[in-house]
Parts: C-alpha cells; sequence; structure tokens
DNA sequence: GTCTATATATCGATAGAC
DNA sequence: GTCTATCGATATATAGAC
C-alpha cells in the first residue's frame, strides 16, 4: 500500500497507477505533475524520463484502457462457437463488458470523462475505437434481428442506450459493496436481452475473476 | 449569434451562457476566467464584479439546471390524474428527462461530468438533488410491482441502469441530428418499459417544444 | 460596472550537476 | 535516473482610477 515503491513495478509503472487515481478522482486538468511526482515518491522534474509530457501520461493510460477492454471481449467472444445464437453472443458481450467497467472502474473513468485533455489526433484515435465496440454490438443485434430471435425499437438508438447502461457501472460499482461483479453481470444481462425482447442466455465465463 | 450583448439580457446571464459553452465543450478546469470574459465581451476582473468566483459560476450552472430538470419532471407528472397507473407514470418520467437531456445537452453535461469543479459543500449539495431523481423512479418502480404491472430483474439496478441510459442522450443528441426528440423520447420509453417489462402507455406531452 | 495594472501562486517543462 | 533550480507562461483574484 505505500506509494512508492511496490516490489519488481518499474517507476514508469508506479507513475501510471498514480497518475490513474489522480486523474479518476481529481480530473485530469485539476492534476498537476507534482501532484503525480509526490505520490510516486519522486520529484516533478524525474518525470520527464519516463514520459514526454502530462498528456503522454492520459494517453498511455487511456488508449491502454481501450485496447485492453477490447481484447477482454474479443477472447470471450472468440470462445463462443462458430455458430453460436445471436442471443448468447449479446450475454457475452453484456457480460464482458459490465465486468470490466466494475473491475477497472478508474480506467473506464478516464476513458470516458477525461478525454478532451487529449490532443486532437489522440482525441480521434479514442473515438475511433469506442467506435468499435458500437459497430460490435450493432453486428450482433442485427444477427438477432435476422434469426428472429430479437425485436428492435430502434437499432441505433438500442445500441446507445445498452452500451451506457453498462459504462455507467464504474461510476458506481464498488468492490465490497453488497452486490457482486457477478450478479451485476447477470442482472445487465437480463436487462439487454429485455430491451431486445431476447431470453437470456447462460454466460461462459472465465475460470478466474477476470481483469484488475 | 453575436456574443456579447443580446438585447435584454443583463451582463450575468451572457456570462452564464458563455461559461456553459466553454464548461461543456472544454472542461471546467482547462477554462479560464480570461476565456469566459473574452466570450462575455469584457476584462477578466469585471467578471467578478458578477460572480464572486470561478466555482460559483459553475455552481450556479450546475444547481440551476438540477432545479429546472426538477420542475420539468415534477410539472409532467403532476398534470397525471391521482389514480393514474405505475406504466403511465413510468411513460411521463421517462419522457421528461429524455426530452430535458436533449434539449439541455449542455448543461446536462456539465451536471454530470464537471462536478469535480465543486467545493465539497456543493458537491454533496448536487449529489443530494440528484438521489432525488433515483428515488423518484425508484417510487414509481414499486408502485408497478404493487400493481403487478412491473416485474424487476432487480429494483435498484434497475434505477440506476434506465437513469443512466437516459442521462446519456445527451451525450450523442444534436437537433437536426436525423432524429427528433419526440422520436428519441418515445422509443426511450420503449426500451424502459422492455426493461420492467411494463407495456409503454401513452404520453401526454406539454403542447410545446420544452425547455431549451 | 467597466477598465488597467498587478499581487500571488502554480503550472508544464527544461537544464545541468551528480 | 534522480536531484535542485529555474524559465516563461498563465492561473485566480484584487485594487483603484474612471
Amino acid at each position: 500500500m505505500s506509494p512508492a515503491s511496490a516490489p519488481g513495478a518499474d517507476t514508469a509503472e508506479v507513475i501510471r497507477r498514480s497518475a490513474l487515481k489522480l486523474f479518476a478522482h481529481e480530473g485530469y486538468e485539476a492534476t498537476s505533475m507534482r501532484e503525480i511526482a509526490a505520490a510516486v515518491g519522486i520529484q516533478a522534474g524525474s518525470l520527464y524520463n519516463h514520459f514526454s509530457s502530462k498528456e503522454e501520461i492520459l494517453w498511455d493510460l487511456t488508449r491502454g484502457a481501450l485496447l485492453d477492454l477490447r481484447e477482454h471481449i474479443d477472447t470471450a467472444l472468440a470462445r463462443l462457437p462458430a455458430d453460436t445464437s445471436a442471443s448468447a453472443k449479446l450475454s457475452s458481450f453484456i457480460d464482458a463488458h459490465v465486468r470490466f467497467h466494475a473491475l477497472n472502474s478508474e480506467r473506464a473513468r478516464i476513458v470516458n470523462q477525461q478525454m478532451s485533455g487529449l490532443n486532437r489526433t489522440h482525441y480521434r484515435e479514442i473515438v475511433g475505437l469506442r467506435r468499435t465496440f458500437e459497430e460490435q454490438l450493432a453486428g450482433i443485434l442485427d444477427d438477432g434481428v435476422r434469426e428472429g430471435s430479437f425485436s428492435l425499437v430502434d437499432s441505433r438508438l438500442s445500441v446507445y442506450a445498452i452500451l451506457q447502461m453498462c459504462i455507467a457501472v464504474s461510476n458506481w460499482f464498488r468492490k465490497g459493496g453488497g452486490l457482486s461483479v457477478d450478479e451485476v453481470a447477470t442482472t445487465y444481462v437480463a436487462l439487454a436481452h429485455r430491451m431486445v425482447i431476447g431470453s437470456p442466455a447462460p454466460v461462459r465465463r472465465r475460470r478466474s475473476g477476470g481483469t484488475s
């Protein structure tokens, strides 16, 4: 729990962890390089041996979180058989999405609330990465409609509503707050199926707890 | 469209409008008093004749937006007869919520994303105001369960999911973006009813377009 | 109620010794 | 790769003339 030197973690990684907490709780613009350095246990100037600017730290954290989320979801979907129903794909997608946002709430909050701190190039790249999730979910919903198992109120708005419902889990979920990750994920899978009028299919989960 | 002097608007109101746009698009911490002053068409020092600090501007905007939302929703619910079904109350609540977040997206985004700029006292007051909406929706859902018209997956999580789905409308809705406010509101009313397994009741809307 | 001028503090980032 | 010291810019807020 000491801020500075966790064994086996290099300085850049300690900087990432310290900056993540500060950005998530105080905001990117409200956090100074001196605060980050103090949390790491070094002087402000030494940060520039590891990151070229404050924006690069934010970019590193934001991009890393989205790439992890993408890998998390793709892994879950890849474990499904080739002839999997759209309903089962939806269950896996929602389960992975909710689990990630519950267990990586600080990283998720940076992605969703501190994007304006990025420069234009990085900002656009993040928007592009986020769009892939919308397209992925839209594809699953379209499949379900073709199969006849889903009936949508509106395809684009359903994608927005379902995704935002899952993302918002990062705003309130707390470990040890009376609800387990499994319970939340199961509830949200059921809610998403109700929104597309499909019947929830059981979720295949990884053996362990998921990303942290 | 000129930034400074709309006829009949006093300086404090011009400051509110200018600061609102800057806070919503650049973020509270990233916006300087000089930027606000430039948008108003005065010097930075003159702002302090109308607001005692930058935080007070944010507080004024945030509190005003939440009070307007509360009034907007209470007015919609008050127009319903005393014996109104939970289903119709849900329709009115969602309709009012979505319409407000679509037509007041900048104010809504300040409430939901710039709260960390407030001091502790003001922050807590905002959290308290927001909780009233959760309790209001929770009451409607409970009514529906008692009536037998709703069947919830989980009552607390349903409140979170439905509210966040509506709030997020402020993140993407654009006037003249191919979807009318009425279409969006109708879609979200249907989605919310699906989430509680009620059948959507028609919405009574005010004659005009709503708040702006 | 606006202006100019400024007090005071802090910001991100860099230079150079060790 | 860390430190100390500092540059130059900018921040919020205030003082006093008009």
